[in-house]
DNA sequence: TAGGGACCTGCC
DNA sequence: GCAGGTCCCT
């Protein structure tokens, strides 16, 4: 195991924000505050940098915003069975988040109003795709809770990799193994009819080759990655964007979900606002975000997506 | 090509 | 009624 200390700007990496705000589902918070997650082979165990700011919690909505510290850094203990770099990979601790966000301004000035208030959120770069894409075939018609659980009992059919804290960390089982999971099994385990269709894309993925044909898709260009995707039977628009973006870094993808095409709308689609999003309107919304964002565009999703999802309930 | 219903489950 | 939708059918 290791053991490493991370040091960021204060403000400028939020993991509790990272880890709740449906980019990934493998992360838990334990009884004494530190934080647990599981990212293909790597665990990490993080103690946070202290805070005076209220918890957040999912339970309720509401979100309190981090003061911004006066310069200053912030440090972050790591427990690992992986590497300092394998953290910040994952994180991509690398980018400056501030240097970021003032680009995406600069780009889209309408989006300033979401920046501010989630400072710390970072479009986070998760390393096995195979993992993500069963991840995310768990989101559809879904709310973050019960999808975080759905990840878990999947997880659960994997190899155990370690134990930490008397939690038994699963490696992400592979294609072959999903593929083989009676439906029927899944349906009692609360998959609903995805009991179905997770069994049904697995097969889909091993035909196509697996492992391999996912990792494939990571160096082909956007658009063949997601016509690719989006004809498995079972993944359509939305999901071929999330699987584009999340398993394969595809970071001009812009996942238009009911949170995404209420804020399009707003923003820039007025016409739009109590339509559906058909495959010509998501195509034509997300391409308009797409041409002012470039290769932000799946970063400024993100502050898009979340600030929708905590505060949705209390817009118009 | 757009619109509408069905689909599992659980929480507001 | 709705949640990080998709399929199938008019």
């Amino acid at each position: 195991m290791n053991r490493f200390s991370v040091s960021i700007p204060t403000g400028r990496f939020d993991l509790e924000l990272c880890a709740s705000s449906g980019q990934v589902f493998r992360w838990q918070r334990l009884d004494d505050g530190t934080w647990l997650g599981v990212d293909g082979d790597h665990w990490y165990r993080v103690l946070l940098p202290p805070t005076d700011t209220p918890v957040r919690t999912r339970d309720s909505l509401k979100y309190v915003a981090k003061e911004k510290g006066p310069g200053g850094e912030e440090i972050f203990e790591v427990e690992s069975n992986a590497s300092r770099e394998d953290f910040e990979s994952l994180f991509r601790l690398d980018l400056d988040a501030e240097e970021v966000e003032a680009e995406i301004v600069r780009r889209a000035p309408e989006l300033e109003p979401y920046m501010g208030t989630l400072a710390g959120l970072r479009l986070m770069e998760p390393s096995d795709p195979v993992e993500i894409f069963f991840a995310f075939l768990c989101t559809p018609n879904n709310n973050i809770r019960r999808i975080t659980q759905m990840v878990r009992k999947l997880a659960a059919y994997g190899l155990v990799m370690d134990t930490v804290q008397g939690n038994e960390l699963h490696r992400f089982p592979e294609a072959e193994v999903i593929a083989a999971i009676p439906e029927q099994e899944l349906r009692s385990a609360g998959f609903g009819y995805r009991g179905r269709t997770i069994p049904s894309l697995a097969n889909q993925l091993i035909e196509r080759g697996g492992r391999a044909w996912l990792e494939s898709l990571k160096s082909a260009p956007y658009e063949d990655a997601h016509r690719e995707l989006k004809a498995m039977k079972g993944i359509g628009p939305k999901l071929a964007d999330c699987i584009a973006l999340f398993a394969l870094h595809h970071t001009e993808a812009v996942p238009v979900d009911t949170h995404i095409w209420q804020a399009l709308c707003r923003l820039y689609f007025p016409e739009w606002k109590d339509k559906a999003p058909t495959d010509q309107r998501y195509e034509t919304a997300a391409a308009h975000f797409r041409s002012k964002l470039g290769d932000l565009s799946a970063w400024a999703h993100q502050y898009l997506f979340y600030d929708n999802v905590l505060n949705w309930r209390t817009r118009n």
